[in-house]
DNA sequence: TTCGTCCAAGGTGTATACACTTTAGATGCT
DNA sequence: AGCATCTAAAGTGTATACACCTTGGACGAA
């Protein structure tokens, strides 16, 4: 049970954080994006601290950061729950998203060099072909890079916190989409749109193009949401039912 | 920071958490609002769960939940600062406001019922003269309400939250004008005429008015700091270098 | 004096013990 | 069998113990 360490302290090893609370974060995010703790289930404290060899008290710390957060619903004296979202929760997410990432790209958008966007472009044709096996990630990580453009221009750095902390729900509503290629590939193509107006001072065009790709991802997600769903209830493969609108 | 039911802004909220930690919360950020625990200084989670006869844990939640919402400042291994505002925070701060609460009140407008509104304006006729001891606070109480329509009818949760969040900051910067009449005056004659515009069908000008008052805030808001802080200095001779490094 | 070193005091970070609450299963009565 | 009740297991909430880090002052050497 003793993780002593006295003995197993005999190297400061790797130690990123070199904190065990801001690491156990990191880590219960990433499970929570990649499904590795499912949405809907039950997160017993203890049980998985005393999996990933921790203690309750780090561990109870990164549980209330990500409840905080929205990734958790705490109940008194209860164990919480992973959020399972609603199409009613993308939409509210995805205008958030919308109104913070276009009011970032408003601020940031004369203060970006051309050698930031050089190098955007060099990312986004260094993606290789649809059959490359690392095409999705590359897609996954322009895609990142890109939107961190105008996060970390906005000289808002509330914003900018703001922004990050949604990110992580993008990336949950991304991961189970990130299987189905055309999905990836129009993403792609919208952000190679942005990036084409970045160096320009169309900065409406810029938002424009922006909305309608927030907009359309949101969509996506519901759609993709809604089939997955229905499939989970029955086995058999209903109609698809046109779920764009609000 | 539970979020109570609609319409109970008559019941005085004893608030009872049944939760240490989240009563500490409560309270540590009443202190942080009032000043009773003063911007700049350090906060030793032990001294002060001593002195409010907690135990370190509830404390320390207490202390993280502030350093998330942003009002404290954290460095590893060393004690937590209590946030000091600077001018551009000011501005950060209420660039992200006038954004959240314009669209939700686009969200909100055609929700809102005659009944609501009725009793807002019940509630600013009734602040009394400016000379009634109580009339700052009753004042504030109208202010808290009013926003809280369209909070509350954006149909947007993730939306209310982070409104939620930012009220806080608001508390902060209006606890120190709260001793100016003329400030609270002009605010108040503001929220009248939002109020006015709250029945009619006319959402831009709500969208105008509500946009103007708070920018007005804004520059309250850091008027009154640069007024306070250049006056602090200047009592202040006693220690010139400290002022240096600001 | 001035600088460097060492050490103690006080603070945070983590582990663990304990108290109370919830829950599920066993038991007994009808 | 069906239902109410009791109880032990499990889980959260809180307190406390302990390890480590940081800091500031005493002390000695140059």
């Amino acid at each position: 049970m003793n993780a002593r360490s006295t003995t197993t302290f005999k190297r400061p090893t790797p130690k990123r954080d070199a904190s065990v609370a801001g690491n156990v974060f990191t880590r219960l995010v990433e499970a929570l994006v990649t499904g590795a703790l499912p949405a809907g289930s039950p997160l017993r404290e203890a049980q998985v601290a005393k999996q990933w060899g921790v203690s309750r008290t780090p561990m109870r710390e990164a549980v209330r950061r990500a409840a905080e957060a929205g990734l958790l619903t705490l109940r008194k004296n209860r164990t919480p729950l992973i959020r399972e979202f609603t199409l009613h929760d993308v939409d509210c997410l995805y205008q958030l998203r919308e109104m913070m990432e276009v009011l970032a790209m408003k601020q940031a958008w004369h203060r970006l060099t051309e050698k930031e966007i050089g190098a955007l472009k060099t990312m986004a044709a260094s993606v290789g072909s649809t059959q490359s096996r690392k095409w999705v990630s590359r897609c996954l990580a322009f895609d990142e890079a890109l939107h961190k453009i105008w996060f970390d221009h906005c000289q808002n750095p509330w914003l900018t916190r703001l922004l990050q902390s949604s990110r992580v729900f993008i990336r949950i509503f991304q991961h189970a989409m990130a299987r189905h290629p055309a999905l990836v590939q129009k993403s792609y193509d919208q952000h190679l749109a942005i990036l084409d107006a970045l160096g320009t001072p169309d900065l409406p065009l810029g938002i424009q193009l922006l909305r309608k790709h927030i907009r359309d991802s949101a969509i996506q997600v519901k759609w993709h949401m809604h089939r997955t769903r229905s499939l989970s209830r029955r086995t058999d493969a209903r109609s698809p039912r046109q779920i764009a609108g609000v």
